[in-house]
DNA sequence: GGTAGTTTTCGACTGTGGAGCGAAAACCTC
DNA sequence: GAGGTTTTCGCTCCACAGTCGAAAACTACC
């Protein structure tokens, strides 16, 4: 579960309650129910802790087999992403907490990788879909749009340049409205949103397309 | 398990030898083995019917879970998508056998989904990763992969555009050596190699990227 | 050996879309 | 109204993919 908060990308971690790993920090997660589907497992775990509501994406990234990678028994683990937009600040009980991806404390099992698995993923998938509506909120500037991709990218990026992409790509439309300056003034901002809140792909990279368009 | 064979994107299929889907073709699989891995599993499976050493890329898709995908008992699977360079012809037992990916015949569970993903997936890395060198033989000209693209990616592809892609990126390099013309004439061509055999990405695609290159 | 036919290769041109920059627009405060 | 701030827009640059046609290098036939 990812987050841009603070203008830094941070991940939900909780503490461990049970050997292995008692006490050490972990991926919120736990055991798939018998006939129960992944997705679902996933969000109840999930649902102890926070709303699940605020959960805009939820995709798989893998699922991990290495024997050794709990010490106590073999246990096979699917790894989700999930993505929560930057608006929303869902209540957290005492033992579960935001950290920056790009400085995590020591992790249970595998987590560490998986962590920064999903954090590669969402950096791809910025490039070439949608999924950036999924951390943003349902109205924003480009700047505040900019602020996200920075965070999420771990790179600069020019707010001209975005709002170009984005907007001939069609993936944003202007809502028509503006946003009030700040206190220091400055030209009022425009609004937009993201034209479809599910996830979609630019075909756009594909390279060695087909011929005659 | 995909294959380009007399120029057509093939996948290997078994017949069911078990309930459910008896008799009904699927793809090759079989229950994992505890303490083993998940790509220990697939390989084992496979070699039951044909000589595994031929797979030159290995790599898992996803993980199923919905609880009707089978109609007797809850079961996960998670799918891989194998490729087998287009030189060799491994050695299948009766009942199995190579399909065209466009044409399949009825499928067992949801193995027609997977092997449509599969694709998919080959499709999506021909263009920004090296892949292609687990569809190849060791050693070929520009026209023999410009056939291996066009059956794995279903359209027409220039054999000048391809090379020009694939050596500007350093996917390829020449050998040196050259072909001798067919009986038909014609100059001879140039033989090329990947540079490398194991999956490499190309950065190329990241839009949004960091600025200051 | 010259001519026609075949296949490969190369160079030149075009077009698209992302990146960078600076100026203009639209607002604030003093 | 002057100066400062933030956003937006237009222009240019550039990397590459896509297209086309001609040259290169060979065989076969007369």
């Amino acid at each position: 579960m990812l987050q841009v908060r603070e203008g830094r990308l941070q991940v939900l971690l909780w503490q461990r309650a049970r050997e292995p790993f008692l006490g050490a920090w972990s991926l919120p997660g736990g055991f798939l129910k018998l006939g129960e589907t992944l997705e679902e497992a996933i969000r109840g775990h999930l649902a102890q802790k926070v709303d699940v509501r605020e959960l805009a994406h939820l995709e798989q990234l893998e699922t991990l087999s290495e024997p050794d990678r709990n010490p106590l028994e073999w246990e096979l683990a699917t790894a989700y992403l999930g993505l929560v937009p930057a608006d929303v600040d869902p209540a957290v009980p005492e033992d579960t907490r935001w950290h920056p991806v790009s400085r995590l404390p020591d992790l249970a099992f595998d987590h560490r990788a998986i962590a920064l698995a999903g954090r590669e993923r969402l950096r791809a998938k910025l490039s070439y879909t949608n999924v950036a509506f999924a951390l943003a909120p349902p109205v924003f500037t480009i700047s505040e749009l900019r602020e996200l991709y920075v965070a999420a990218l771990g790179h600069e990026v020019s707010a001209t340049n975005l709002q170009r992409v984005l907007l001939r790509r069609g993936v944003l439309e202007p809502t028509g409205e503006r946003r009030e300056p700040g206190r220091a003034g400055g030209r009022p901002a425009a609004c937009y949103r993201f034209r479809s809140r599910r996830l979609e792909i630019t075909d756009q990279f594909a390279v060695l397309r087909p011929p005659e368009r």
